[in-house]
DNA sequence: GACAAAATAGACAGACCGGTCTAGTTAGTG
DNA sequence: CACTAACTAGACCGGTCTGTCTATTTTGTC
């Protein structure tokens, strides 16, 4: 059945989200899903191969979370952002902050291990980086953002922000670190002063 | 010799950041060292002390690089920022792009793995936001820097972001990101609009 | 129902993992 | 010099790693 390969990168994508690419074995995602060897190597050509697949997919999800957020009109864009926060914040304390953002902790491990994984990894954050830089630059346009600064670079810094964010609460294995940023990067978001 | 203890603590720092904690062996540390396994477990009860022994000492290898950077009287508190921006984007470079900030990638690695490893790298990772924090407090006293933003809270931001850009650039192979964002900090913290 | 292709099943291989153990060497101290 | 503690040395252990291999079952198609 198709539906074995979209399960082996499901559990994959939760494994390494918790445990590392490196920290996570074939056998342990076999465990998990209880699918054999046969199967696994009969989809994927290997570990990174099968790793590829994982960046794919958690590509994917991020970009449609966050556009789910980030275009939603029934919020202005500034509140889309602030809920951004919030929804982050929450998913990492769901999983005991064990988890961060998949692209984050993809991008730290798998850049030094594969070519090919890191440039997967690099397109999706600025995908990212780029969906972030749309709602501010509509926030701009609507004044629920201030002018002053121009909008790529202020979701360039927030977004890096975010990602330094989710390694200091996963250290403090706190949301107040996220709570502070939400608070901080709203503050610069407002117009005027 | 107690030489051999501060030698595999270098290379253990060293391989850790090109090659994560996970992804280094002991055998890898030895034989980058050339000291034999009876050697490493006289010193260490094992792995995870090691990895104590390794966070100590990057915990203060990052502090005294920071403030010999922060706290240097012969330049303005915005230039030591600034300075810390190219110097940070420098070493990433000439570990081609493998390591980073020691600090962040263990957060990022060991909060899941050991208790003790997780409050050990917190620790660090706060006394270096407070270093940060200091030289913007002392900025915004000889007007270099804007007294708009909260000292401690913009030096959160500025920290978490550098992890992010970090990060960023890694996945890049490219100091670009470090550079965009020294400029968008330097923005951020000029006085007036 | 025949047949090929796709997928499942898991034993097995060779390398490597962290860690143990015993023996031998070096260094410090009376 | 004698004695002890600190340190070096590396063979070895059980377990786990990724990946291979052969055999079998399921599925799709005529």
């Amino acid at each position: 059945m198709r539906e074995t390969k979209h399960e082996l990168i499901k559990a994959g994508a939760d494994l390494f989200l918790r445990r590392s690419y490196q920290g996570t074995g074939i056998n342990d995602i076999l465990g998990a899903t209880r699918i054999p060897k046969g199967s696994f190597y009969h989809f994927f050509a290997g570990k990174e191969d099968f790793g590829l697949a994982v960046i794919d997919y958690q590509a994917e999800a991020v970009r449609a979370r966050w556009a789910a957020l980030l275009e939603d009109a029934s919020l202005s864009p500034l509140r889309r952002i602030q809920t951004l926060f919030d929804r982050g914040a929450e998913r990492l304390a769901a999983s005991d902050f064990a988890g961060g953002c998949p692209l984050g902790t993809m991008a730290q491990e798998m850049s030094g291990l594969s070519e090919r994984l890191r440039q997967a990894v690099n397109t999706a954050l600025q995908t990212v980086e780029g969906q972030l830089a749309a709602c501010v630059r509509e926030g701009q346009e609507s004044g629920d953002i201030t002018k002053d600064v121009e909008a790529a670079a202020a979701a360039q810094l927030v977004w890096y922000a975010w990602q330094g964010g989710l390694i200091a609460a996963k250290a403090a294995r706190s949301t107040v670190p996220l709570e502070d940023l939400k608070r901080i990067v709203t503050e610069y978001f407002l117009p005027d002063a």
